[in-house]
DNA sequence: ATTATTTTGTGTCATATGACATTTTTTTCG
DNA sequence: CGAAAAAAATGTCATATGACACAAAATAAT
C-alpha cells in the first residue's frame, strides 16, 4: 500500500527521495472492513487520510435521522474532516468504508511537522485545498441550478469509476434527491 | 476606506506596523458604483480584493443563461474567483455590485511576494481558505438535505445583515429556489 | 445451496414547486 | 415631485417530486 501512495505522490509534489520516506515513515497503515467506520459523528478527527485502496463515504445526518452523503473518495483521494482535523471540535460528519479499504494516517501534529520540515509538502496541501475548494464550488453550482436529472448525468460523466462501485441510493443521496426521482431518471434513459 | 482594513487585519493576523504598511502601500483602492462590474465570466481574475464598504454579489450563469448566485460578499470580506486568480484561467462567474462600494485590490503576484515577505500573512489566508472551506461545506449539505423553508429561515438567522440589504429574488436565487417559494414561505411566516 | 440482507424497481397518491401572467408596492432617478 | 424602473406579491395551472408501500432482483452470508 505505499507504493501506491509513493507513485501518488511522486507524480503530484517535487520531493527529494529523503522527503519521501520521511513522510512514508511518519505514516501508519490502516485497514478497515466495509461498513465500518473511519469517524464518527461528535469524535475529533485526528488524522489526515489517503485512501490506498477501497472506496469511503462521508456524511451528514438530518434532524430526522436522514444520511446526507457530502462526498465519495477512492484510491488515491484524502479524506477527513477537515474542519474537525484544522479546529479540533467534533466532526459533524460520519465517514465509514462502502468496501474494504486501506488508508495510511497521519497525525494531525506529526503532519503539520513535516509541513514546517517540508515546504513543498506545505505547498502540495496548498494545492490541494484548492482545487477541493473549486470542486466543492462547483458542486454548490449544481445544487441550486441544475435539474435532478442534469445532475444525474453530470455525477455520471464526472465520476465513472466512484459511479460503479456505489448504489445508486447513495447516488441520489449525494446529489440530493430521492432514490425513487433517480429510478424515474434511469428509467427514462434506458428505452432511448 | 485604509482604515476599515487595518482594524480588520489586527484583529485577523498577528502582524507588526510595518507589515501592515507595507500591506496597505501595496495596496490600490478602487471605488465601483452600483451594477458595475469587478469581473466578468471568461475574464481572468487578477485581483485578490476586500470590501471596506458596499455589497456585492457572485454568481455564474446557466445554461438558460439565468442568473445563479454562488454568494454575497460586504464590508470585512474577501472576493474574487478564487478558482481563475490561482489558476489564471477565465473566470466562471461574474462579480457585481449590489450597493456603491469601495475595495481594496492586490495583483495576484504583488499579494504573493507579501505573502513571501510576510509568513503571518500566508497563514492568515491559509486560516481564511479553511473557514471558506468548511462555510462551503455547510452550504453543500443545507442545499442537499434542507427544505426550502429551511434553507429560507437559515439563511435569515446566519447572515441577518446580508439579509437586510439584498433583493428578496436573489436570496432565493442563492438559495436555489423559485422567487415565488419564497414568497410563498415568507407569507406561511406572516401571519405567526 | 439456502437463507438473509441489501439494493433496485414500480405503482399510487398528495402536494409542493416552478412557470407564467399580472398587479401592487417600493425604490430609484431625473 | 413625478415618472420610470425595480422588486415584491398574488393567482392559476400543470407537473415533477417526495412519500409510502410493496415487489423483484441482486448480493452477501451462513
Amino acid at each position: 500500500m505505499f507504493e501506491v501512495f509513493r507513485k501518488y505522490i511522486s507524480d503530484k509534489a517535487n520531493l527529494t527521495p529523503e522527503e519521501l520516506e520521511m513522510i512514508l515513515a511518519a505514516s501508519i497503515p490502516k485497514k478497515l472492513k466495509k461498513k465500518q467506520y473511519l469517524l464518527k459523528q461528535g469524535e475529533v478527527s485526528r488524522y489526515n487520510t489517503f485512501i490506498t485502496k477501497g472506496c469511503l463515504r462521508q456524511y451528514r445526518t438530518g434532524n430526522d435521522g436522514a444520511e446526507h452523503i457530502m462526498r465519495f473518495a477512492i484510491e488515491n483521494w484524502w479524506i477527513s474532516d477537515r474542519e474537525s482535523l484544522t479546529t479540533g471540535l467534533p466532526s459533524k460528519s460520519y465517514i465509514d468504508c462502502l468496501e474494504d479499504s486501506e488508508l495510511l494516517l497521519w497525525p494531525r501534529e506529526t503532519f503539520n511537522e513535516l509541513k514546517t520540515k517540508i515546504p513543498e509538502l506545505h505547498a502540495f496541501e496548498e494545492r490541494t485545498l484548492a482545487r477541493s475548494f473549486n470542486a466543492t464550488q462547483n458542486r454548490i453550482h449544481i445544487a441550486i441550478s441544475y435539474t435532478p436529472e442534469e445532475k444525474y448525468l453530470n455525477f455520471v460523466q464526472s465520476f465513472p469509476t466512484v459511479f460503479n462501485r456505489v448504489p445508486l441510493y447513495m447516488i441520489a443521496s449525494y446529489l440530493g434527491i430521492s432514490r425513487e426521482t433517480l429510478n424515474r431518471i434511469r428509467k427514462h434513459f434506458a428505452h432511448k
